[in-house]
RNA sequence: GGAUGGAUUCCCGAGUGGCCAAAGGGGGCAGACUGUAAAUCUGUUGGCACCGCCUUCGAAGGUUCGAAUCCUUCUCCAUCCA
């Protein structure tokens, strides 16, 4: 099976210019194509672990990537998908983004002579003339079709400055100064940029008269429709300091029963014959399938051993309720007064309550168990003694902490 | 630049002088049921020294015994006109 029959049987081809020009090409390894990461934070996000698979999965059938880190067109922010305006980030954030980026994707793509290439669009975004800008490259844009393109829709509701709109004539020149100084021929894209990535393959075909190609990768919703990678604490990083390989882990064990099977196919890299056999397991059986695909991921971004780490952990705690290689606590002496800490202080120290009134009412429905059993008294303390033995704290079910002092 | 409407707790959205820590829904958290799933049901959802106190209704002032609610100024947003 070629690389795109491989795309197309995981799912994860949204749209395509030209179906068979980018088979040709990329089946043949033949393709020069880009993919553009904002540094709108300063890490990766499972949304770009789905584009970099991509990239590695190309990078592999001998197509050659291009990382563009976006340091020029984060200044613009893309109002694509979204319902306000992004916040604005000072250069420092911006540039510190940047850098964060590159570290995070060097683990992931080969980026040795010859083999794939990382370019910032600051580079060429950043000098440009706004008169000659407008000359050669907005005369070429028609606001009518602009503001026809799906993704301002919404914005059109809400309100959305020059600004912002201008990020599609950004996001067009950098295919176009891509195209010409590498010969990039193929742009790939979250398929909320399909928009955005039309423009440049129009923009290339007036200046130049030359085609190029675009393909998005299937946006990975969840059954109920919604972006999967967030939680409502924000989104599922790839730094390990912001979201643990045990959270990350348990992120993706805990995914619904109806998308298992399409998280498998898209994200992982096991072969398709075998996620096939799996397509009908139910029940208990389907279960395990959410095990397969959480340790296959935190093995993907996290390596081996955190993953058996990872896996072993939430095995023991599930089942006995103990484990090594959980979060841990570690009190200080003054979270001490007189020798004692009361349960609400140790929720909200540990980082499993907000606040004492949260910790309080977790312990008065019944939410807070240390090891197996469950506290029942908002006053109750502790002594400095107690933590020299196992001391495991949960707030509900899927909380740990260890704490330690 | 002009006219009008608006800004409420995590989000949407009621509330137009005391009964408002603020209806309802969503989301979150916890409990029951389960497969660490979904659905359902129950409780809860500003903070704290928690049967009481403190801080919230775009910002700053003012009127009043008392303001999310009235007045003034300011900021921001939307719509229409230019």
């Amino acid at each position: 099976m070629k690389i795109y029959e491989e795309l197309q049987a995981r799912g994860l081809i949204a749209q395509v210019t030209d179906e068979e020009e980018i088979r040709e090409l990329i089946n043949n390894g033949k393709a020069t194509f880009y993919i553009g990461f904002d540094p709108t934070a300063d890490s990766l996000h499972v949304g770009h672990f789905m584009a970099l698979c991509l990239m590695k999965r190309l990078q592999m059938a001998g197509n050659k990537p291009i990382a563009l880190i976006g340091g020029g067109t984060a200044m613009i922010g893309d109002p694509s998908g979204r319902s306000d305006m992004r916040q604005m980030m000072t250069n420092e954030t911006i540039a510190h983004n940047c850098e964060c980026f590159k570290q995070q994707m060097s683990r992931f793509i080969d980026f040795s002579e010859g083999k794939a290439l990382m370019v910032n669009n600051a580079d060429w975004l950043m000098n440009l003339n706004y008169v000659s800008l407008l000359q050669e490259v907005g005369s070429h844009f028609s606001v009518n079709r602009m503001l026809a393109a799906e993704c301002y829709k919404q914005r059109m509701e809400k309100g959305l400055t020059f600004l912002e709109f201008n990020y599609m004539i950004m996001q067009s020149y950098d295919f176009f100064e891509l195209f010409q100084k590498y010969g990039c021929n193929m742009q790939f894209g979250g398929d909320d940029q399909w928009s955005n990535m039309l423009g440049g393959t129009e923009l290339i075909r007036r200046k130049l008269g030359k085609n190029a190609c675009a393909m998005t990768i299937t946006l990975l919703l969840n059954s109920e429709g919604k972006k999967m990678g967030k939680t409502q604490s924000g989104a599922v990083w790839l730094d390990p300091n912001k979201t643990s390989p045990f959270d990350f882990y348990q992120y993706w064990r805990n995914v619904a029963d109806a998308d298992v099977l399409k998280c498998i196919r898209m994200l992982t890299f096991l072969p398709l014959e075998q996620i096939n056999e799996m397509d009908g397991w139910e029940g208990s059986q389907l279960n395990q399938a959410k095990e397969i695909l959480a340790y296959e991921l935190t093995k993907l971004v996290h390596g081996e051993e955190e993953a058996i780490k990872a896996q072993t952990s939430a095995k023991a705690l599930f089942s006995t309720g103990a484990a090594q290689d959980m979060p841990t606590c570690e009190l200080e002496e003054a979270d001490f007064t007189e020798g004692n800490i009361d349960i609400l202080t140790l929720l909200v120290k540990s980082g499993l309550a907000t606040s004492k009134s949260d910790a309080r009412r977790a312990v008065e429905q019944g939410g807070v168990m240390i090891g197996v059993i469950k506290v029942t008294d908002v006053k109750e303390t502790y002594t400095k003694e107690v933590f020299k033995e196992e001391f495991i704290l949960k707030k509900g079910k899927k909380q740990f902490r260890k704490i330690v002092c």
